[in-house]
Order: C-alpha cells, then sequence, then structure tokens
DNA sequence: ACCCAGAATGAATGAATGTTCATTCTTCGT
DNA sequence: ACGAAGAATGAACATTCATTCATTCTGGGT
C-alpha cells in the first residue's frame, strides 16, 4: 500500500500507528499464535523464527519469551490451540442438540471438515506440519492423541445412534468412524 | 538429549576397523540417504543436522558436501529416493503382467502400502514429515506431484479395469481410485 | 616398491537464531 | 499530577549449525 500523501499520519488512533500499546496477556498471546499458524502455514514447521513471528504479529522479539517462556513452548501452545478448535468444532457439531437430524449432523460434520476458508485452510496446513514431526516429538503426540481419542469416540457415538435409528444390520461402527476419520484426512492431505 | 550412539554405528557388515576407506561415489551417495532416513525418522526433519547424519552413517561431516552440494541438496535427494521406492513399488504391481488376476493385483497392493516393516514404516514416516513441509517447499511439492501424478493415473487405470472386467455400472474409475488413494493416505496418518 | 589422484577427514569459520535484560514507555490508582 | 508496576522493546550475547579447506590417507597404476 503506498502513501501518496507523504502527510503526517498520527491522526489516526489505532493503526498503522508505531505507537507502543500495553494489552492483556491473554490478546497479546492470541495475538502470538495466530501470526505464528499464519507463519508456519506460509514458511513451514522447520523454517520458522522467532523474528520472523513477532513481526508478523508487529510486535517485539521480546515479547514472545514475556508471555510463553520459549520457542518451543510457542509452538507447544500454538498446536494445543489449533487442535482443540479443529476437534473442538467437531466435538461441537456431533454432540449439539441444536441439530436433531442425525443425517444433518453428519451433513454439519463434512461441512465443518471440508470447509474452504482461507483461514481454515492454513490451520490444516499446520496442522499436518505438526503431523508431520509428531512421529519424533512426544510432547505434540500427546497433545494430538489426547483431543484426537475424544473426536473419535464421538464420531463413533453419532454412529452408533445413526445404525441405530436407521436399524442398519452388519455394520460397525468403530470400523465406519476409523473408516470416515481415515478418508477424510486422506481427502485433506490431498488438497494440501 | 542423550546420545544413543557412543560409538560408530556400522551398518555394513565391516571390521569394524577405524580405518578410513575409500569407495565408490554411488555406495556413499546411498549410505548417507539410508542414514538421513533413518534420522528423519527418528529426531524429525526440523531437529535433523548434517552431524547426526553423518555421525549415523559413520563418516565424517565434510563428505557429505563432497558427494552432495550441501544439505537442501540431500534433504531433496533423500525425498526423491523414498518417493521412487514407494511409488515405483506400486506402479511395478499395478502394471504387473506377473499376476494376472486383476482383483489378485489389487491384493498385493494393498499389502505392499500397508506392509509393516521397520524400513516401511520409517519410509512413511519420512515421507509424512516432508508431505507436512511440501506447502511451503515448491521443490518438495514438484517431487512428490510429479511421481504421485504416475501412480494416480495407474491406479485409474487398474480400477478401469477391474470395472470393464466385472461388468460394474455406475461406478466411476477416476473417483474410486481418488478415494482408495485417500483412505491409504488416511490409515497411514492414523498409524503414525 | 613407489607415487599420486582424489577420497576422506574434522577443526575452523561465519552466519543464523533463541534467549536475556537494561532501558523505555504506558497505564492506572491515588 | 505524580509515581510505581509492569508491559514492551531491541541490542547484545551465547550457542548451534552448515560449509569450507588445508591436510591426511588410500588404493590402483607403473
Amino acid at each position: 500500500m503506498t502513501d501518496t500523501s507523504g502527510a503526517v499520519i498520527e491522526a489516526l488512533p489505532d493503526t498503522g500507528s508505531k505507537r507502543r500499546q500495553i494489552r492483556p496477556k491473554a490478546e497479546r498471546r492470541q495475538q502470538l499464535i495466530d501470526a505464528t499458524i499464519r507463519c508456519i502455514a506460509q514458511h513451514g514447521l522447520s523454517a520458522i523464527t522467532m523474528q520472523m513471528v513477532t513481526r508478523e504479529a508487529g510486535l517485539s522479539v521480546g515479547i514472545a519469551n514475556l508471555h510463553f517462556e520459549s520457542k518451543d513452548n510457542l509452538l507447544k501452545e500454538t498446536l494445543r490451540c489449533v487442535a482443540e478448535e479443529y476437534h473442538g468444532g467437531q466435538i461441537e457439531i456431533m454432540e449439539g442438540e441444536d441439530i436433531p437430524d442425525l443425517g444433518e449432523r453428519l451433513d454439519a460434520l463434512l461441512d465443518f471438515q471440508l470447509g474452504r476458508g482461507v483461514t481454515q485452510r492454513q490451520k490444516m496446513s499446520v496442522w499436518f506440519a505438526y503431523y508431520g514431526e509428531a512421529g519424533a516429538r512426544p510432547v505434540y503426540q500427546k497433545i494430538v492423541s489426547t483431543v484426537d481419542r475424544l473426536a473419535a469416540q464421538k464420531l463413533e457415538a453419532l454412529f452408533t445412534d445413526i445404525i441405530r435409528e436407521g436399524g442398519y444390520q452388519d455394520v460397525d461402527a468403530r470400523e465406519l468412524a476409523t473408516g470416515y476419520s481415515a478418508l477424510i484426512d486422506g481427502l485433506h492431505l490431498g488438497l494440501l
């Protein structure tokens, strides 16, 4: 964006002003996590640096270590955030009483999982970046598997209900849930 | 991090002597690529260092830059090796005339894809590690997509044959191939 | 037996990056 | 209006790592 005027811009109170601002801790944390997500999506997990993230957030380098104690911790918290948002959203839909029809609920789940927002795509990108490293990082594994297991249980419960309601025979809810999850994951991978 | 290799790891049946050996270029390259695969599987793509790889290979640090011009190049060549081995194996099975029955050929493909050798698991680990970074590295994307596309074509052809032979109706070979691939990828991810 | 092309080594180098902390600045309670 | 608490800054520091290259060593050719 080019500034053709060259005049003083200090009339604007917020945006563009480089004036130092003090904000509550929770807000800064979220700001840094969001910046981290964008950076990972764009540059990859292994190329990321603290300078990159803090610049993306429009803050100084020292602040990251003020709110998160280290880079490792920032990365860990970012993964937790993405994981909770992704699986939390799924779980909310699956056990949501606001959609009484089970078939429609499954549709809503699909919509959520294959949604195409820019933000959503960034999150998926981050999600798989961590997945690739999970094999070597027990910490990541733990965060992912914890929230993953819960979502899997809810999905199995949903399929169990659907099977009972429809009166289907010879269908195992657990296998169905596993296959469904694998298919969705695989499709995501294909979109990458 | 604990140093598990207090001594030199000899991958090859060697005399165990620390005597310097001169070997053909191709052999050293493969030796280094194998070591890289093991290191990525164990430590992750972002934690890997040249010292780590060369020590795993039982060689000095300088040699990696002698045979591959840089770390980036070593990583690139390693990905190419894994990609060609994984997809090359699939393609060989799919177009293999040694299994005349198409159903059995599909079974053989499944066996290959879900095989459980230690080496195979390491390779899959490496495969997904790169996948996680592919979004940010056009070079990786190119290597993977090139070989991926070929395998997808062969798979579609196999399904086309199966559909024709079985006389099935209302089945699209391309969709079937896409779904099959996604399912396999998802299952791999689940195993990780 | 001798020699040398070039394979192999690893200490040295410089660049990149995570972390610290003395200092500056903002806000809010009094 | 004032001062203190602590949020924010970024230059400086220490470490880690890829890369280089002077040197050593090996094996085949003569």
